[in-house]
DNA sequence: CATACATGCTTTCGGTCCAG
DNA sequence: CTGGACCGAAAGCATGTATG
């Protein structure tokens, strides 16, 4: 079974997910990469709602604000002692080079940008190809534990897969566009968080469960 | 040198498992 | 059955040490 065909499958499944990445601009999405590492989207929205709350919406906003006071804020979604060291980094970073302006960094072609996102600090791979799918809208696609368990369980590529040869894998067998990017990650995500979860997986739902080996 | 593997980082949520 | 203590999982990353 081909990754174009499993997309089509959980598209048909749970309908369109949309823009269901927050789209209150290009930096809320930056925040937003970095406090999801490691923890659940819940957590993540009531830190977000916290800095909004607080009007804390651009990069001079964070720096201007005590690294306690942003600590505070982003408590929820856990680990707030390095996420928050790196948001401000981040941050510091993109009024120095950019004076904040986020279109002057997201000029640069998709390859530059990886490499630049991906020096900083905080910023991984996943991370990185979050901001460029949905902050730049280019065609990074990401892949993240989801994805490579929902693969693994398919038994299409082998549990211990590197982050770059499941991505690659990916995107050999879907074509190369920006709604369809962001579509099949929120598609894998659905199933992953509601489905195919690490412990107590509802295999029964699956829309998947026919190819599947897993099977619990 | 470079690659592999282990560890620290934190809160919240949803199970599991007995005691009452 | 009910609740509450308890446990592990949840959209990763950087750093240090071991291994070849």
């Amino acid at each position: 079974m081909n990754s174009f065909e499993i997309y089509k499958i959980l598209k048909n499944h749970f309908g369109e997910v949309g823009s269901w990445w927050p789209k209150d601009g290009p930096f809320e999405v930056i925040i937003g990469s970095i406090l999801t590492q490691q923890s659940t989207w819940t957590n993540v929205e009531k830190a977000l709602q916290n800095l909004k709350e607080a009007n804390v919406l651009t990069p001079k906003d964070i720096v201007s604000l005590p690294l306690n006071t942003l600590k505070e804020l982003i408590k929820p979604s856990g680990f707030f002692n390095q996420k928050a060291e790196r948001i401000r980094k981040v941050s510091e970073y993109l009024i120095e080079k950019y004076n904040g302006d986020l279109d002057l960094l997201f000029a640069k072609d998709r390859k530059n940008l990886r490499d630049e996102l991906l020096q900083l600090k905080g910023i991984g791979k996943e991370t990185a190809d979050s901001i460029i799918l949905y902050a730049a809208e280019k065609n990074e696609f990401v892949v993240d534990a989801y994805t490579k368990r929902v693969y693994s369980r398919l038994k299409i590529v082998e549990e211990e897969i590197d982050y770059e040869n499941l991505k690659n894998h990916i995107i050999r067998e879907i074509p190369e566009e920006l709604l369809l990017y962001q579509e099949f990650h929120g598609l894998i995500v659905l199933l992953g968080k509601n489905i195919c979860k690490k412990k107590n997986p509802n295999c029964k739902e699956c829309p998947l469960s026919s190819k599947c080996k897993f099977i619990k």
